[in-house]
RNA sequence: GGGCGCUUAGCUCAGCGGUAGAGCGCUGCCCUUACAAGGCAGAUGUCACUGGUUCGAACCCAGUAGCGCCCA
């Protein structure tokens, strides 16, 4: 065995073999209760980031843990269709031919997209396997399978019937780019640049000033509103107007959505092309202009007709300048604007006909599986975030301009008919016969909302579903809670409600992570460059190294910064791991079971009794998806513990062979066994190979989780074991403060009392410490509580060195006399503090004295300051 | 504008009523035959601020300031 661990030399072996084995494939026949994740599938366009790495890690570690308990472990990888990033590749391979998608037509463009994705999509799936994934690649699913469609028609059937979709039309945010209509949740806000301008409607005494930041929409203006209230323009309401340039008059109306503190306290009024115009249009009946094309290309006659909204813009300013109409401006006036999700074009608000999923009884169910209890969110922090969005959802979007996805299974008919067509039946009538389907595709949501019972063949009653439904946990970042975990809840409670109200849900918990940021907690951004490949990190540290660093930083719920350095450190602890399991090989170290207590020593019953506690910890940390901690946990024991405190104490035992060495042998290969195992969820290629190679065992994969063993727990080899570790420590700074070579043995004169006589070895070993020799002569003297400890360092020391050493002790004994005596004296605490707490006090009192006054003994026992 | 959260060691974060913790970084010494991707030792904090509750507050309550996120 090297010295060194080499990652690149296993991993890719290991996982072939494992995924050979098939031990990452579930059977739904299986006797053992399931315990399912599906993988929130990522865009089959998009590549591995960190964030991808974190939720991997996180599902991985937890399908691990159930897979050893004996549970019959599904995770389900795949990933989704995305409708609009997909079109946009393989639109984007086409531009580059020089052609459209409607050069091709929709058939043709639909079999390249296939041809597309069969070649280039999907490759974060590949990516994932580099993390040690260990997903079931036999149930990989992707949205538009012919499965998930026939889903994703059923449920649109159902829906349809049951009256919750309907087609209207309403103001949508629409892409002038991508040419489609968006859902809200695809939709963000953020701060852009732009001017207020003020624009005086009308003449003379009739005249009224309104406030815009969007200029070019003067020209589908229908009314203007002020508030009811406003005793400005009381004297108005009711009166006419003329739009500038359209000779258009219109009514100036009193709406109560008006806010009279905002501007003029008047605003223009553009059904057509705001949300909230829209609806004061509906209350006062105001005609819809429609000004713009699907490109945004300002469409009605005159100077401006052709011109792009952002030139129109300037230009219909300019002209109103000229006209005297323009009263003030602000620029630049800062104000949140939509943008698409997908290509971060300035989405333009559009009166348009589109498909819509009326909510409210599906999302009051969503909320109320989470209100009594039936799907957890955890952390629970998190759950009014979730009731935030769900409580005030409105109707969704859900059809797309697009060719790429699930088309509406709507037809028309000559006679204007309208038919929703199921997915075992056939449309009502041919082309020829005057029928067409409807044009439009649906949401990715839509069908990934699915995902949780689509991906185990739902409609039909397989033995998947049965099995591995409703699905245990479902794994994601908080910022992902509102389009997609919500979606589920709505569809899972919808489609499976015949399965009643517990067993409808689509899971059962909803762990959620944070998003992961930069090593000065920033978010990750093209612009400040500070980006991270994970397999960048694989390659160069190992998988395990980049899973663990990613793990223990995963605090439930909350964000994690992150940087090469925590990786590199990772990689050291994987290193460590190695190398103490090759000391343990190279001494022989076997698994071959735990000899009779009566033969462990008080450092096996102590290391036993650690495991124990540690064993434990982590198994609660793991079930209550606290990552962070069971690493902490792990890295702890692991690196202070069994490879340093452990280990050196049990290098006198293996060297003095016979029994001694057969029983640490023993204990060794135990612990390490079992710490391997505890490890393998996080970190699952280094254990492995290690565990292999120590057990013999066929992998650690299918090996049985580590349940803890209260009968080793042993306080009092603990409490033993740390009175050895505060003798040696101090006499460890002692040598550091005399800058003593470590190489330097030192005779020492030991007084050891209590449980601690039984330690005088492993002083010596670990203090290094030679017995006394003849005319050994006291230079120093240390003390602990149950340890004298007289060092003849043939007269020299470093006086100064001591002094200071000893007063810094002595003072901080001073302090925690004070500090208690401060409490003992107060009759109030006295009186009312809990008998426990006072009897600490009182302990911690008479523990400081007792250090106070030997760490006085010492000091005046130390030669005048000269000698040396 | 509405809502949620955060402010603890140089950095990133745990701790959420009874002596301030971790990782990384930093300082000194050490290539001690498992490991220098290592070992030993060490330094570092008016726990944002102001009040209150309590025998006791980083922790509970109220207010203030700064920061972040979500929604409008």
């Amino acid at each position: 065995m090297p010295p060194q661990y080499t990652p690149a030399e296993v991993e890719g072996k290991l996982y072939e073999n494992w995924v050979a084995e098939g031990y990452f494939t579930a059977d739904a026949e299986s006797a053992k209760p399931a315990h399912t994740i599906v993988i929130p599938p990522p865009n089959v366009t998009s590549v591995l980031h960190l964030g991808h790495a974190l939720d991997v890690t996180i599902q991985d570690a937890i399908t691990r843990r159930k897979r050893m308990q004996g549970f019959e472990a599904l995770w389900l990888p795949g990933t989704d269709h995305a409708g609009i990033a997909t079109q946009n590749a393989v639109e984007k391979q086409l531009a580059k031919e020089g052609k459209s998608r409607h050069d091709l037509g929709r058939e043709a463009f639909v079999k390249r997209t296939w041809e597309w994705k069969e070649e280039k999509g999907g490759a974060i799936l590949n990516q994932i396997r580099k993390l040690g994934a260990s997903v079931d690649w036999t149930r990989e699913r992707f949205t538009f399978d012919e499965v998930l469609s026939r889903s994703v028609l059923t449920i649109f059937k159902r829906l349809y019937d049951d009256d919750l979709i309907y087609r209207a039309e309403r103001i949508i945010n629409w892409c002038p780019r991508c040419l489609t209509a968006l859902s809200d949740a695809e939709v963000e806000h953020h701060d852009d640049e732009g001017e207020l301008v003020s624009i005086r409607y009308g003449e003379g005494a009739d005249a009224i000033v309104v406030a815009t930041t969007r200029a070019e929409t003067m020209l589908g203006d229908t009314a203007v509103a002020v508030h009811p209230e406003d005793e400005r323009y009381a004297h108005l309401v009711g009166t006419e107007v003329e739009i500038p340039f359209t000779g258009r008059r219109v009514p100036i109306v009193a709406d109560a959505h008006v806010d009279p503190s905002f501007g003029t306290g008047a605003v223009k009024v553009t059904p057509a092309h705001d949300p909230n115009d829209f609806e004061i249009g509906q209350r006062h009946g105001l005609a819809n202009l429609v000004v713009m094309d699907e490109r945004a290309v300002i469409t009605v006659a005159g100077p401006f007709e052709g011109l792009d909204r952002f030139e129109a813009r300037p230009a219909v300013v300019a002209a109103l300048r000229e006209d005297g109409r323009i009263v003030a401006e602000k620029r630049p006036y800062v104000h949140a604007v939509g943008h698409c999700s997908r290509c971060d074009t300035v989405v333009e608000p559009r009166l348009s006909m589109q498909w819509w999923v009326k909510v409210a009884p599906l999302a009051e169910a969503a909320g109320a599986a989470v209100r009594d209890g039936r799907v957890n969110i955890h952390p629970k922090e998190l759950e009014p975030r979730y009731f935030q969005w769900v409580d005030n959802l409105r109707d969704w979007c859900i059809s797309r301009q697009l060719w790429w996805g699930h088309r509406i299974p709507v037809w028309y008919g000559p006679n204007g008919e309208v038919v929703c067509v199921g997915p075992d039946e056939v449309p009502p009538g041919t082309e020829a016969e005057g029928w067409r389907q409807d044009n439009d595709v649906l949401d990715t949501w839509f069908s990934s909302g699915l995902w949780p019972f689509s991906t185990l063949g739902w409609p039909d009653d397989t033995a998947d579903l049965r099995k591995f439904y409703p699905t245990s946990v479902l794994v994601t970042g908080y910022d992902i809670l509102f389009f997609w975990v919500v979606r589920m809840m709505m569809f899972g409670l919808y489609a499976m409600k015949d399965r009643g109200p517990a067993d409808s849900v689509p899971f059962h918990t909803v762990a959620l992570h944070g998003l992961v940021r930069d090593q000065f907690g920033r978010k990750f951004s093209k612009s400040l460059g500070n980006g991270i490949d994970p397999l960048e990190w694989v390659e160069k540290y190992g998988a395990d190294a980049t899973r663990f660093t990613l793990a223990r930083g995963a605090n439930p719920g909350v964000d994690l910064a992150t940087g090469e350095d925590w990786c590199q450190a990772s990689r050291n602890f994987c290193n460590k791991i190695w190398n103490a399991t090759r000391f343990a090989l190279m001494n022989g170290a076997t698994n071959t079971g735990l000899p009779a207590r009566e033969q462990l020593s008080t450092v096996d019953r102590w290391i036993l009794s650690r495991l124990t506690a540690v064993t434990a910890e982590v198994d609660a940390y793991m079930e209550d998806y606290q990552h962070a901690k069971a690493c902490a946990a792990l890295y702890h024991f692991a690196w202070d513990e069994l490879f340093d405190w452990y280990v050196e104490l049990a290098k006198a035992p293996l060297n003095a062979g016979g029994e001694a060495a057969q029983t640490t042998r023993a204990v060794l290969g135990h612990v390490l066994d079992v710490t391997l195992r505890l490890l393998h969820p996080y970190i699952p290629f280094v254990t492995e190979e290690l565990w292999k190679t120590l057990t013999g065992g066929e992998s650690l994969v299918i090996a049985e989780w580590p349940k803890a063993d209260v009968s080793l727990t042993d306080p009092a080899a603990e409490e033993e074991i740390l009175a050895l570790q505060q003798a040696v420590i101090e006499v460890r700074r002692f040598r550091s403060d005399q800058l003593l070579n470590k190489s330097q043995r030192v005779p020492g004169r030991l007084t050891l009392s209590g449980s601690l006589a039984a330690h005088e070895a492993d002083l010596r070993a670990l203090a290094r410490l030679t017995p006394p020799e003849e005319g050994f002569a006291t230079t120093a003297t240390l003390q602990t509580a149950l340890a004298v400890v007289e060092l003849d360092l043939s007269g020299t020391i470093d006086v100064a060195a001591e002094r200071a050493r000893l007063t810094k002790d002595q003072m901080a004994a001073a302090k925690e006399i004070a500090q208690a005596k401060a409490k003992l004296e107060n009759e109030a605490f006295l009186a009312k503090a809990p008998e426990p707490v006072v009897a600490k006090i009182r302990g911690r009192l008479a523990g400081a004295e007792a250090d106070l006054s030997r760490i006085q003994t010492q000091l005046a026992a130390l030669p005048a300051e000269s000698e040396a």
